[in-house]
DNA sequence: ACATTAACTGAGCAATGCTCAATATTGTTT
DNA sequence: AAACAATATTGAGCATTGCTCAGTTAATGT
């Protein structure tokens, strides 16, 4: 079934069709309906593909650090999102219908993901407040985020960045050494 | 010809149909297609429109500030994200085909935008070489973007996080302290 | 009055998401 | 093996979409 996520890879969200992938996969597009119910469920389906390889992706790169794993993780952000630019983007702007949240199997997946930086960011604050510690990771991972995400849209490249993964290292770094100095205890 | 950005606020870049702006504003399909030439067309007169309307709304917040007038530039970043979701999403997720880029006098807009921002963190950091300086608020305005997209969209405000703006404040903050600290003059 | 340009129209085409009665396949019981 | 039930698959059909373009209407100039 992840010849869906190919065409997606190819076409992108916008271009995005049921029927191709019926025609590609072999199988008529009623019962690409009955196993997905829509195109919603289909589309969901890829992106939690895609979520899962990028979380695999994630702990390949963690297990195979040397030195920061921090910095593992912002370059693994940036790259997977180069090499699967039109599933990565469809990750975040494919929405649900009238603002609805996605099912719980996949915020799971999410949760999974963010989980992993989550962690590494608590094992360089060992002495701060845990629901702290979360919430300074995900702002760390939205500050990522929006340094890869005008990376990849072309309408605010103009200024020509050439190395927007650095920047998001340095504000990362600025961070979390202004959380260590405010936060509890800091190592010798 | 605002009528297409109502309706865009409504049903969203995913739903929204050139028709029924046609049947709204009293045109057939075939005039708005001689006017916009396309969908993208149309589409980009649109974020042209929220683009002009983001602009002059912070040069109000600006003309109006009291206080620290990076933080009015943030807190209107999310404000307005937060009065106008569809067509502030609409602007980040509207691609052209194949990845062109948007024409210029739709680049000028955004580089008028990033401007204004660019304008207020030199004012900052006084002593600084401009080109850094201009990256930094690149950097800076990825940033503030990251926390407000994890703010709308609903899929990665799973654990709860209340006050993307205020983690925004902070880790621009922090960028400005260590910029000054590192660059070159700092104020007594 | 006529002619020329500009503005506008909407039926028509290919493609889309989605539905659902009909068909085919598989599994189970007698 | 035969009859039955449950499940899987199909694809024509409907409404809607983006887009085109010959033709109509309006505006303008001479």
């Amino acid at each position: 079934m992840d010849e869906g996520r190919r065409q997606l890879a190819e076409v992108g969200l916008a271009h995005f069709s049921a029927r191709e992938v019926a025609k590609r996969v072999g199988y008529s597009i009623g019962t690409l309906y009955n196993v997905f119910g829509s195109l919603d469920g289909l589309i969901l389906a890829i992106n939690a593909r895609t979520l899962r390889l990028w979380t695999a992706d994630f702990r390949r790169r963690l297990a195979e650090a040397q030195g920061d794993r921090i910095a593992a993780l912002i370059r693994g952000y940036f790259e997977f999102a180069a090499q699967n630019p039109k599933t990565w983007i469809a990750i975040y702007e494919h929405h649900l219908g009238d603002g609805a949240a996605a099912p719980r199997w996949y915020q799971d997946l999410v949760a999974d993901l963010l989980g992993i930086a989550a962690a590494e960011i608590a094992a360089v604050l060992p002495a701060a407040d845990p629901q702290q510690t979360a919430a300074l990771a995900r702002s760390l991972v939205a500050t990522v985020h929006g340094h890869c995400a005008f990376s990849l849209y072309k309408t605010f490249d103009l200024l020509g960045e050439t190395a927007p993964a650095q920047a998001a290292l340095a504000r990362v770094g600025e961070a979390i050494a202004a959380a260590r100095q405010k936060g509890g205890a800091s190592a010798p």
